[in-house]
DNA sequence: TATTGTTATACTCTATAACTATA
DNA sequence: TATAGTTATAGAGTATAACAATA
């Protein structure tokens, strides 16, 4: 050693990420993060913050009147009991309100109040623009590709046509 | 109404997801939920599922001997208290050891045990097995530019040349 | 005064299984 | 027997703030 060490044993300059540089699970994972932590800081104080489901059940009942619990469950990628806990908190906290199907007595609608349309407006712009800002260092054309290939992923996923 | 309602108000087909339709976010969240879950499965029983940072820790301190709790923190996008905690799990586990840097008696390295290391090398292949088959019904071209464009988003969230 | 790491805490999500009621 | 939804619970991750030691 002809000089003394002043820095640490490995900087962040000098990583290399092993096999996880060439992992997509990786970066998806990732960038969900940061992605995620980024929305929650935007949508702090608001009913929806937190988690995953809240925004999309949100919207589901707010334009598709008398959806049930099962399908947006599927939509987002919970099982029933999972979905029952978001329907309650939402109800709890004056969002929607569900009501017994009077074609099949096991299953519910849900229909949104005022309040939650109020907050379904509100929810619309501030997601969509967060999206927006956080990939803004993405190139247009390259976010057009990356969601395209994202959505074909999710349908296929969520068992969607 | 001329016939009687057999079907849910609003069945899976029926579904348009609203402004998520077009939002980056909402399919890296939903994309993230279904691969890290499939992930953890395959992880099963192995002191590096759940969560996100295990992994990536293993992997670091085998690869860099000697890497900072503060180094790795930064790559998996967690604060200093969440990185403790993981290292503390990790080294009761008995997965690494820490010692204090001669450098900076406020610093620590990492360094892998023989169990770590032995581990290390399943996960390598568990974990990059588990991305190319989750991800198999993408095509191989479109995988490639998925991962780069994520890969320059990841680098550029957390700090990376 | 800034940095590295620790501790404590409160909150929330996650997964699982067992349960009721209806079809 | 299968389906829609409920309930209970154990385990784990998350965020925050206050703290000690060192540079």
């Amino acid at each position: 050693m002809l000089e003394p060490k002043k820095t640490p044993p490995i900087s962040i300059g000098d990583i290399d990420l092993d096999v996880l540089e060439d992992t997509l699970s990786f970066y998806i994972r990732t960038v969900n993060l940061a992605v995620s932590r980024d929305l929650d800081e935007r949508l702090e104080g608001l009913d929806v913050a937190r988690g995953t489901g809240k925004i999309t059940t949100l919207l589901m009942v707010d334009s598709h009147p008398g959806i049930r619990p099962s399908v947006i469950a599927q939509l987002i990628l919970k099982d029933r009991s999972a979905m029952g806990r978001l329907v309650d908190q939402m109800e709890n906290h004056g969002l929607l309100t569900r009501e017994t199907s009077v074609d099949d007595n096991r299953a519910q609608e849900l229909y949104i109040t005022e309040k939650g349309a109020q907050l379904a407006v509100q929810v619309r712009a501030l997601v969509t623009q967060q999206s927006k800002d956080f990939f803004a260092f993405i190139p247009e054309d390259e976010q057009r590709l990356l969601m395209d290939i994202l959505r074909r992923a999710y349908r296929r996923i969520a068992g969607l046509p």
